[in-house]
DNA sequence: GATGATGTTGCAAGCGCTTGCAGACTGGTC
DNA sequence: GACCAGTCTGCAAGCGCTTGCAACATCATC
């Protein structure tokens, strides 16, 4: 309302002045320090109030408070997968005064290393880390030093907080369920084997066709999560003399490329092939596509309250959180067809 | 390599130690200030590497330096919408060594006055904004502290920097394009009309229709670009005794709501009503939606380049950015039914 | 060989905040 | 009335960095 300075914020100090304290007790009536008179305390909530007073973020990381922000770094911001975490997290988070900071690293694979440095020498009092692939590089420094983390869709490694879903029941269910429905030749096309998720789902669905006497490697193509490779791959097992009548796909995003490729070959899902995909993304309910789901934004809630146990001081042990998933029947699966077509 | 300290990281005096130099001159280095002996700089860079020597953000900022940090405020992260605007941004400010920070309202409209004093007080060295409503609030306070910032579809406004697309002419495009088909009875289903986006779509759409002698304010539902809001915004429509044949909604989300009313309706898509959304999202193509595309990642490029050129200090006026949009014809469109039905 | 223009570096004062320590109170007890 | 425990507040020393200023080194110039 009234004088504000030339330029910038108003600072501890302005408040201070206004408020006929020193600038350690505004400090305290910000930080909620107990022993503070009522009247002191109201004093310096008026001026506050006045002057429209905010904490100077920077400032106050660097005298060894707290940044009030949960970094979440990400590979990628197109999938919704993705976004649906961080609404876990941010829900969570912001029950507490806390904010979430994406960062993606998207192209710049080798980046990853320098994000995590900086983010972690002060700009955020702990991190989310959706990364594939090996993260030993710096997440070991992040052990050494305390420095609160959690990875997600990570290998169980008892060395640190991992939050997933179970992926190899996951990738039993869609098989079983392909199963149930008469399939016998269940192609899969995986994400690209960097990432856990990947591994985990393959050997999910090896288990379980091993477990329905239907083993046979030939059904696997590898692809990357990615729609234009899942095309290809899904070409790949097209070609066979005798294509699969069903196929899995590690994520929904190739699943919607596999159709694509059915389609064009002028065959019908579900009537030829059926398809399951993984992770149920809204456009998986928007196109009526069978999926194994996962609760998402749980897994972002759990992330959030591993973060806040250990910013609380409560550190325990590493935690491992396994999710269950769910499978979820649209309109991508139905019975094989009745009499066998060779190809095409 | 070597000697790392107890806990955190090295510090610019542990690196000017092992250099052999001042705190001053390893900082001169860090920022490329010209004028430092070459054996200098490499004894002070090897240093560095050797310490594995990270900047401390906060400290850079509060000394008064810049954090590389440029900050992007949404109300939502769900739509893809906004991630092809933050891809546009990133991709362009990578090349600059400046980073994107994300930080969404989602739900709590309140705080975004409290989340732009936060970062703008260090954190962030510029931001965009694409929220809706009103901004006069604290954008006023940017304006007066020289904080460089960009809005996203935000009203033409001569004071700020604005970068949109030419939403009156993409809706007399959708209108355009549906008249030509031979449709007269045009409905719009209107986004939240505290966006400006929503107002100017709007606009285009009553200026479309009264120039090709068609214009009844009845055939206008509003609806807040959400689904489910569409859905009842095109049953209202469905309702009427004529109800329309086409409907142009102003963006694609409440298009794929608006499908689904009417095809619970039993009418078909484009067979009985034609649908046109705007804003062109992967999900569009991947449905068949007729829609106006946006140039969503141009404008994140060219919102970061305005950032970046005020941070040069090429402070110019503030710049008005509008961009073309473009229509892309797909499967929800066609010629109007030829015979008259009254309702259902 | 003196002079000035440049190039190169260090000193020290902050940036706005937190926090250990100590001093000044308050009240209750013996 | 003296004394102790507890409550409340200020002082001052940083957190890790930038940067204006000044000092010194270098070099070409006359």
């Amino acid at each position: 309302m009234t004088e504000q300075d030339d330029n910038g914020a108003a600072t501890i100090f302005d408040v201070a002045r206004l408020a006929g304290v020193s600038a350690s007790t505004v400090s305290r009536v910000v930080n909620r320090y107990p022993h503070i008179k009522q009247a002191t305390r109201d004093r310096v909530e008026a001026a506050m109030l006045e002057l429209g007073y905010v904490a100077n973020l920077q400032a106050r990381a660097l005298a060894g408070g707290r940044s009030q922000l949960i970094g979440m770094l990400l590979y990628d911001l197109e999938s919704s997968y993705h976004n649906q975490i961080v609404r876990g997290l941010d829900a969570e988070l912001s029950a507490s005064d806390y904010d979430v900071m994406l960062c993606t690293t998207h192209q710049r694979t080798g980046r990853e290393a320098s994000y995590v440095a900086q983010l972690s020498s002060g700009v955020v009092d702990g991190l989310v880390v959706i990364l594939p692939a090996d993260l030993s590089r710096y997440v070991e420094q992040l052990k050494a030093r305390d420095f609160p983390f959690v990875l997600i869709d990570y290998d169980d490694d008892p060395r640190y907080n991992v939050v997933k879903v179970d992926n190899e029941h996951g990738a039993a269910q869609a098989v079983d369920h392909l199963v149930e429905l008469g399939h016998r030749r269940i192609g899969l096309i995986t994400g690209n084997l960097e990432h856990a998720s990947a591994r985990e789902r393959r050997a999910g669905y090896q288990d379980a066709m091993r477990r329905h006497g239907l083993d046979d490697e030939s059904f696997i193509a590898v692809s990357d999560f990615m729609e234009a490779t899942a095309y290809d791959a899904m070409q790949q097992l097209l070609a066979r003399d005798e294509p699969p009548t069903a196929v899995f796909t590690s994520a929904d995003v190739p699943a919607f490329g596999a159709i694509e490729a059915i389609r064009d070959t002028g065959l019908d899902v579900p009537g030829d092939i059926s398809v399951v995909g993984f992770d149920d993304i809204p456009e998986a309910a928007m196109t009526g596509l069978t999926t194994i789901r996962q609760p998402m934004s749980e897994m972002g809630c759990h992330a959030a309250r591993i973060i806040l146990d250990a910013l609380k001081g409560e550190v325990e042990e590493p935690q491992l959180v396994v999710l269950p998933t769910e499978l979820v029947v649209r309109d991508t699966t139905a019975a094989p067809p009745r009499r066998r077509r060779g190809r095409r």
